[in-house]
DNA sequence: AATGAATGAGTATTCATTCAT
DNA sequence: AATGAATGAATACTCATTCAT
C-alpha cells in the first residue's frame, strides 16, 4: 500500500513542482515585459507566451492584469531590510565606510539586478495605482529611509558627519541610487556618446562628493 | 452647392483667427494629461474635451496620438539654454553662489512649472519612444550637462572646488533636480506623513551637502 | 445668412434623423434577438449587424449589453395603462363585455405584437436581473393587476360577478394572457400536431369558461 | 507500471460503489443551478462544485454541458402518468372533486417539489433546444393534456360540466399550474408587498372560479 | 476649419472541454 | 474512476482614427 502512496506522491510531486513553478515563471516574464514596455503596453498574451503557457493559464493564477502587476511588485520587494538592519548593527568600521558599503551592496543586490526595474515601474505608474504606490511606500520607501536615517545619525553621533538636516540628507543618499535606476531603465538606452557611465565608478564619485563636498577645505 | 461652401467659409472666417491658438490649447491639455496619466492611459477624447474641441479637431492638427505626444515634448523643450549660457558668462559672484543661483532659477522657471512634467514624461516613456529620447538627449540633456560642466570647471579653475571627476560631478548637481521632478509628479502624492518636503528648503539642504560634504573638516 | 442657416439645418436634420433613429433601430434588433435567443445567447455583434451598424456604434448608444437589455424592456413598456384606465372609466356595457373587450384589446395591441416578447424575456431572465424584475413589477405587473382588480370589483359591485376573492381572481384573468405569451414564444414552436391553437378562439373559450364556469347551473 | 494501475484500481474499488450515485448527484446539482440561473449562466464549475466533484468528473459522465442539460430534463420527467391514469380509472367521486384532487395532487407531488423547476426550464430554454422541447411535448405535455381531457370528458359525459370546447378547456386547467410554477421560480422573488400568495389557497380559488364561473347564476 | 457619428482592429477575460497523471 | 492543470475559442468592450456633412 505504501508503494502506491509512494508512486502517487511521486507523480503528484512532479505536477506540484510544475504548478508551484508556474506563478514564478509568469511573474518573471511579467517583470521583464512590464519593465521593458510599461503596464499598458504589455499584453497578457505576451506575458503568457514568454512564460511558455497559454493565455488562459495566466488568468488561472492571476485574476487580472492588474493583480498580476501587483504580484510582480510584491514578489520583488524582498525582506532584504531585515538583513540590512542586522548588518548595520554589527558593522564595526567608520560611518563613511558604512555608507560606501551600503551603496555598493545596494548596487550589487538590487540596482544591477532585474529587481531595480520595479522602482522604475513604480515611478512611471504610481499615479495610476495609488493603492500600489501606498504599498510600495510602506514596504520599500519607509524602511529604506529609516535605514539611511540610522546611518546618518550614527555618523553625526560619532562626530563623523556634520549636523545636517537628516530628513533632507536622506535624499542625498537616495538620489544617486534613483538616478542609476532610471539611467539603466530609461535614458541609458540613448546615452551620450563618448562618455560611458560605469555604475561602480559613478557610485564611488558620488560618495566622494557626498562625503567630501565640492568645496576645497578652508 | 459651392454657394454653401462659400457661405460656410465666410462664417468660419473669424474662427480662423483662433486657428493658430488651437494647437496650443491642445498641447497644453495633452501635456497635463500625459504627465498625469502617462501616454497609454491618456485618451484622445479627454485631451480634446479638456481643450474644449471635438475629437475630430484633435486629429486635424495632429495626425496621430503619437505625433501629438511628440509635439508636446518638442513644444516644451524651450531654448532656454541660450539665456542661461549668457547669464553664466556675465555672472560675477563665486561659483558656489552661481550654483545656488542656477538651481534656484531652475526650480523657479522649470521645476515649479508645468514644464517639469516633460521630464517625468521622458523618464516614464523614453523606452517606448527612442526617437524622442534621442531628441530630448540632444535638446535638453546635452546642453544642460554642458552648462553644469562649465560651472563645475569654473569652480575648479578658480580653486573653489576640488578637482573632482567632472563628468560624474554633473550628476551630483542633476539628481536633486531630477528627484524633485519625480517627487512632484509621482511619489509626492503618497508622501510620508509627518515630513513635508519643501522644495526650496530641499534645494538649499542639497546644496549645503553638495558643497560642504557630509564629513566634518579635519 | 438665413440661407446658410437653412442649409445647415437641412444637413443637420438629416444627420439628426439618423442619429435619433439609431437607438430605435438597435432596440428593435435587440428585442428580436433577445426574445429569440435569450440574453446570454445574443451576441452584441449580432444586434449591431441586424441594426445595420458596427459593434462600436452599439456601445456608443448603450454602455453595456445589460444596459441595452434594460433599455429594450423599458422601451417596450408603454404607457398604455393611462389609455386603458380611461377606457375603463368611460365603458358603458356590462362587466362581462368589458372583460371580453379588455382581453381582446390586449391580444391585439400587445400579445400579438413583438412587445409580448419582453414578458417572455422577463420570465426567463428575472432571476438574473432582480433590479429589472423590480422595475417590471412596478411598471407593468402592478398597474396591470390594478386594472383587472377594478374590472372585477365593478362586476361584483354591480352584482354581475360572484363575491370571489379578488386578489386570486386577478390571476384567473392574467394566466390566459401569460399562457398565450409563452405559447407564442416558447412551446408554440413545437406545438401538438393536429390541433392548431387560434389565439382569438382560445381567448373566447377561456372567457366563456371563466365567466360561466365549468359546471352546469343547478 | 501496470502494478500501479492495479493498485489504483484496488483503491478505487470502494469508490465504485458510489459510481452509480455520481450522475445522480450531478443531475441534482445541475437541476438546481439551471433552474436558478438558466442554461447559459450556469457554469460547469459550479455544477461540479455543488455536486462535490471535480470539473473533470462532470465531463466524464456527460459529454458536454448541453448533454448534461438534456439529461437533467429527461431525468426529471418521470412516468408519473401511468399512476395518475390508474387513479383516474379507479376514482369514484364526482368530476369536480376529481379535478380538485388532481390539482392538489399535482401541487403536492410536482409543483411544490424541485421537479417543477424543469417546467420553468423548458419555458425559458425551449427555443434554444427544439429537440428537447419536442421530447417534453411527447413525455409531458401530451400525456398531461390527455389526462385532463379525460377528466373534462368525464364531467361532460356525466352531465356535471357544460359542453365546452375541450381542447381549449384543457388550458383552463393547465394555466393555473403553469402560473404557480413561474411564480415560484421567477416572479415570486419580487412579489407584490402586502399580498402573500398561498399556493393551496390559490388553487382552491382558481378551482372555485373554474368550476363555478365568475358570473352569478341566473 | 470643425464636427461628432461611425468604425473595426485590438485586448482582457471567461469558460467549456481536454488530457496527462 | 477521478482529478485539476492547461487550453484556446469566443465575446464584451475600448479607443484611435476616419469621413461625410
Amino acid at each position: 500500500m505504501h508503494l502506491l502512496k509512494q508512486k502517487i506522491e511521486e507523480v503528484c510531486a512532479k505536477r506540484k513542482r510544475r504548478k508551484e513553478a508556474r506563478p514564478g515563471e509568469l511573474l518573471e516574464a511579467a517583470l521583464d515585459l512590464f519593465v521593458e514596455r510599461g503596464f499598458a503596453a504589455t499584453r497578457a498574451d505576451d506575458v503568457a507566451a514568454r512564460a511558455g503557457v497559454s493565455k488562459g493559464t495566466l488568468f488561472l493564477y492571476f485574476g487580472s492584469k492588474e493583480e498580476l502587476f501587483k504580484a510582480v511588485v510584491r514578489e520583488n520587494i524582498s525582506g532584504r531590510f531585515r538583513l540590512w538592519n542586522t548588518e548595520f548593527e554589527t558593522f564595526e568600521g567608520s560611518t563613511p565606510d558604512m555608507l560606501r558599503y551600503a551603496m555598493n551592496a545596494w548596487w550589487t543586490n538590487v540596482g544591477a539586478t532585474k529587481a531595480s526595474g520595479i522602482t522604475k515601474l513604480m515611478m512611471s505608474e504610481a499615479g495610476n495605482f495609488p493603492e500600489l504606490a501606498a504599498f510600495y511606500q510602506d514596504e520599500v520607501i519607509r524602511p529604506g529611509n529609516a535605514l539611511i536615517r540610522r546611518i546618518l545619525q550614527r555618523g553625526i553621533d560619532r562626530g563623523e558627519f556634520r549636523a545636517i538636516n537628516i530628513e533632507y540628507g536622506i535624499y542625498s543618499v537616495l538620489t544617486p541610487m534613483m538616478f542609476l535606476t532610471m539611467w539603466k531603465h530609461s535614458m541609458g538606452a540613448c546615452a551620450e556618446q563618448g562618455f560611458e557611465l560605469v555604475p561602480e565608478d559613478y557610485i564611488a564619485a558620488q560618495l566622494d562628493t557626498l562625503l567630501g563636498g565640492l568645496c576645497t577645505k578652508p
